[in-house]
RNA sequence: GGGCGUUUAGCUCAGUUGGUAGAGCGCUUCCCUUACAAGGAAGAUGUCGGGAGUUCGAGCCUCUCAACGCCCACCA
């Protein structure tokens, strides 16, 4: 028996949500069995940081991963997600770093070990806490497959993938010129650098020749490097220096002799046409230097600061850069070797973490040469092997992979997977292997590689690999889609291709669904500093997941737009969740005495066929709109069917039909089914109130539970379009109807009669819903005529379809107002039929236009004018 | 410097092979009709950024201009 009684009259939402979560957990239905017989669909989650806090972009991303995996779990797929969590190198240790910062200590008072103990700690304290914030979002992942970046099966992943690319030459170590941040004293790699556009200065300063009278003069937007200067470039056709090509100069301040070089490096038209090589602190002048072997000077420090030796004079050794650069400046002028100075905007390197300025910086390194690899990672998507969501990603994913560079993995910190080589502590012979060769002899390199390095390896390494003969690994690798904001597409997406190809020879995923970023409803970017970020947790509180869900949903865009979102904007998955919580409570009040028999087809009503043809075609439409990643547009479907033709109509037509004793049974069975069917449609996007009313209709199928329930497929044989069609013209009657009601100030207590002048099928029709008609547009009797002459002159008129209906109003009516509404509706059809009718009159489109449009535009006129007619024939009455 | 995105109703945005524009919010009027006032009913609102072109027909395709946003590159 149906029990209303489980469900209370208002939509509890945080109540149903836990409840129904932990039905889902204790019945392990997000598990995943890797024996089972079903096709595979599988997914893994961008790991959030170990350090994070659950944002709306988490709220997004999860939300999409979550429809994914309860569609295909209920589609008959056996379906697994894994989650996780990432290490996250910089940030994390930053957070312990600030930790014992607050009780006066560093790392280096710790040392490593004992510090990676204190991060272990940690780490182990807040690795479940975001996970366990998802749940709060309701998803479907399976924790226990939970995994994380550092875990010691990523960590053999981590080795295995080192040494092997080491081995095949594609790791090299070497001294290049790196991104540095000195505040998290580490290399950083290339896109963890951020451009930003500062105003700042270009500084002409005279270089004085040796042992002659005369000077060359530099510009440079960086004087405190001056000391690191190995030369002066110029251009080798640069007529003003050729004279000078080859002379000495001497470093202002210092005095240090430096020779005057030719170089094509040079831009002859920027500044003075002669610049400053500074191979330790700049990439393009470490390349000078190269090529005119320049032994480099560091004169900046890991820290940012003038470094403590002979080339740079005492007084600036320890001093910060810029304090530095003021110094210089103003030493420079007091000498008169600085001859101008000129406001000059330039882009200056930020490390993406800490906003600090990067310190290009000499250093030794080591880097994955990514060339080789790109090749087989472009190809996998040039293919199609690969596909990207939408489409236009592809460009950007490709236009970077062509033009590669290597990639610096190494960092200066402690906390992450520590590079796997190994130096002889006498000789200092280096080995690359998994383990020590030999822990007495041998020292292992201090530094860690860059998270990114054992994120790229996620799809396989959470399988299982290097292992690849787990049950796991065999069953749902590769993964069906990978679900992530584009902000990671080099960072993540491209390095999880390349080292998915290289390593397991399969793309990792075959779909890469790329949505937009959450922004405020101003269109920034959400950050803490900003302070408008928007808690999902508190919106979950105050409206419910399934709100907050549906909300997000609907948002999403098929092009991928970024989403602007403010607090309102949830009222609106909160009001839907709403109406579906009270439809269902109707439904349910009203299933008394209902069966688990079958739909009756021979005692369908026109309203029956009907509904049961939406419902047919909005599965398809369901169907069709997920597999290819319509999602928003699956949001707006299903609101559509449920409230503005369910809820609106059929239900209230239900509540007519429950009354007649012959139809009564079959109506509630219509009820349930659609109420049943629409559930299931609605579930994997608010998947708790849909699970929650679904076990209170107890629905009579091989399910326990709705997320396991199966998901509603298209029915070809199913046709009802015919009875479909004239239901539409049963409801523009009754709209129709309802408009001349309030156009003449009729109270809804008040009932009307009606006189319909009709024909052939729409006779039929409008016989068969007097009901309906009875009820919704509360009209009490209905008389069929047979000819013009016996309408009711004093009326209200509406034409629908090819018949008139007359609304008798006697002292009611204002003739005047009627008439002003017929004549506004006729303005209406003309505005209407202009355009048709200039076509029509068009040679060339009755010509070239396909002949079903040219006919189909024909009869829409005819209709039109037909309808005008009729509207013009009682406005003649009621003026006779 | 190169590339991408956006520009549609007062606001926020949809619009899937080109067939003549929709939603939510807001607004106007009416209604506590026994699921729902977080609701129901009836409405009003757009030279689809400007210009040109292709086409019988353009919000959609081509070109161009403008504004805003993003990405990549990075000459001191």
């Amino acid at each position: 028996m149906t029990n209303v009684n489980n469900l209370p009259t208002v939509y509890d939402a945080l109540q149903t949500e836990k409840e129904i979560y932990e039905f889902w957990e204790k019945g392990e239905y997000f598990k995943a069995d890797a024996k089972s017989p079903k096709p595979p669909y599988s997914l893994v989650i961008p790991p959030p940081n170990v350090t994070g806090v659950l944002h709306m972009g988490h709220a997004l991303d999860e939300t999409l991963q979550d429809i994914l995996t309860r569609y295909h779990r209920m589609a008959g797929y056996e379906t697994l997600w894994i989650p996780g969590t990432d290490h996250a190198g910089i940030a994390t240790q930053a957070v312990v770093e600030k930790k014992l910062r607050a009780e006066g200590k560093s790392r280096f008072d710790l040392g490593r070990e004992k510090f990676l103990e204190e991060t272990w700690k940690w780490t182990n304290e807040h690795k479940s806490a975001i996970l366990d914030q998802c749940k709060r979002l309701g998803v479907s992942f399976d924790r226990t497959r939970e995994r994380f970046t550092f875990d010691e099966g990523c960590s053999q992943a981590v080795k295995e993938v080192f040494v092997k690319l080491y081995e095949k030459g594609l790791i090299y170590k070497g001294a290049y010129i790196v991104n540095w941040c000195p505040r998290c004293q580490s290399a950083i790699s290339d896109i963890e650098t951020e451009y930003e556009t500062e105003q700042g200065h270009l500084w002409e300063i005279s270089y004085p020749l040796k042992d002659e009278p005369g000077a060359i003069l530099i510009a440079t937007t960086r004087p405190e490097t001056m000391f690191g200067d190995v030369a002066i470039a110029v251009h080798p056709d640069d007529f003003k220096y050729k004279d000078l090509v080859g002379k000495t100069v001497c470093i202002p301040l210092t005095g240090k002799e430096i020779p005057i070089i030719a170089d094509e490096y040079v831009d002859r038209n920027f500044g003075t046409g002669a610049v400053k090589i500074t191979p330790a602190h700049d990439p393009n002048d470490y390349e000078v230097g190269k090529r005119h072997n320049l032994k480099p000077v560091w004169v900046i420090d890991e820290k940012g600061c003038m470094k403590d030796c002979p080339e740079v004079p005492e007084k600036y050794r320890g001093m910060d850069r810029y304090e530095a650069r003021k110094a210089i400046v103003g030493d420079l002028q007091y000498q008169k070797f600085l001859l101008s100075i000129k406001d000059h905007e330039h882009n200056v390197g930020k490390c993406q973490r800490c906003n600090t300025t990067i310190e290009p910086l000499l250093s030794e390194q080591w880097f994955v040469k990514m060339k080789p690899l790109a090749k087989e990672a472009i190809a996998a998507v040039k293919d199609g092997r690969i596909k990207f969501i939408p489409e236009r990603w592809e460009k950007d994913y490709l236009g970077w992979m062509e033009n590669i560079r290597d990639w610096c993995i190494s960092r200066q910190l402690w906390w992450g997977h520590r590079i796997p080589a190994y130096y002889n502590n006498e000789t200092g012979e280096m080995v690359v292997a998994k383990e020590n060769p030999n822990p007495e002899k041998f020292t292992q390199d201090t530094d860690c590689l860059d998270t990114w390095f054992s994120s790229g390896l996620w799809p396989f390494s959470t399988m299982g690999f290097p292992q690849t003969e787990t049950d796991d690994f065999k069953k749902f690798y590769p993964t069906s889609v990978l679900v992530t904001g584009f902000d990671i597409i080099f960072f993540w997406v491209a390095r999880m291709i390349t080292m998915g190809l290289e390593f397991t020879g399969k793309a990792p995923f075959s779909t890469v669904y790329i949505h937009g970023l959450i922004r405020d409803e101003k269109g920034q970017k959400m950050s803490k500093s900003k302070g408008n970020t928007i808690d999902p947790v508190q919106i979950i509180d105050k409206y419910g997941c399934d709100a907050l869900r549906f909300t997000l949903t609907s948002l999403c865009t098929y092009g991928g737009q970024d989403i602007k979102i403010s607090d309102e904007k949830f009222e609106y998955g909160r009001n839907f969740a709403n109406k579906i919580w009270n439809a269902s409570r109707f439904v349910l009040m009203n299933l008394d005495g209902v069966d688990d028999l079958e739909i009756d087809k021979d005692k369908l009503t026109i309203a029956d066929k009907w509904i049961l043809q939406r419902l047919n075609e909005v599965v398809k439409l369901t169907n069709e709109n997920i597999e290819n990643y319509r999602i928003g547009e699956v949001a707006h479907i299903l609101y559509d069917f449920f409230w503005n033709e369910y809820c609106d109509w059929y239900v209230e037509i239900a509540k007519i039909q429950l009354q007649d004793e012959n139809i009564k049974l079959n109506t509630q069975r219509m009820l349930k089914y659609v109420l049943d069917m629409s559930l299931r449609l609605i579930h994997p996007i608010m998947p708790h109130i849909t699970e929650k009313i679904w076990q209170a209709l107890q629905v009579k199928c091989s399910s326990d539970a709705l997320i396991k329930a199966e998901f509603p497929k298209y029915d070809e044989t199913l046709d009802y379009k015919k009875q479909a069609d004239e239901m539409k013209l049963v409801f523009e009657a009754i709209t129709s109807l309802r408009n001349v009601r309030q156009s003449f100030n009729i109270s809804p207590s008040v009932k009307i009669n009606l006189e319909i002048l009709s024909s052939g099928n729409d006779k039929e029709m409008f016989k068969e819903v007097i009901p309906y008609l009875n009820r919704l547009a509360r009209v009490e009797d209905v008389k069929f005529l047979d000819n013009a002459d016996s309408i009711s002159k004093k009326s209200a008129n509406v034409v629908v379809s090819k018949s008139k209906l007359i609304i008798p109003l006697e002292n009611l009516i204002d003739i005047d107002t009627e008439v002003a509404r017929q004549k506004n509706k006729i303005e209406k059809l003309q505005k209407e039929k202009a355009p048709l009718e200039g076509r029509v009159n068009n040679p060339n489109f009755v010509s070239k236009a396909p002949k079903e449009l040219v006919d189909e535009t024909k009869a829409k006129i005819a209709d039109l004018e037909q309808k005008q007619k009729a509207i013009e024939e009682f406005i003649e009455m009621l003026k006779a």
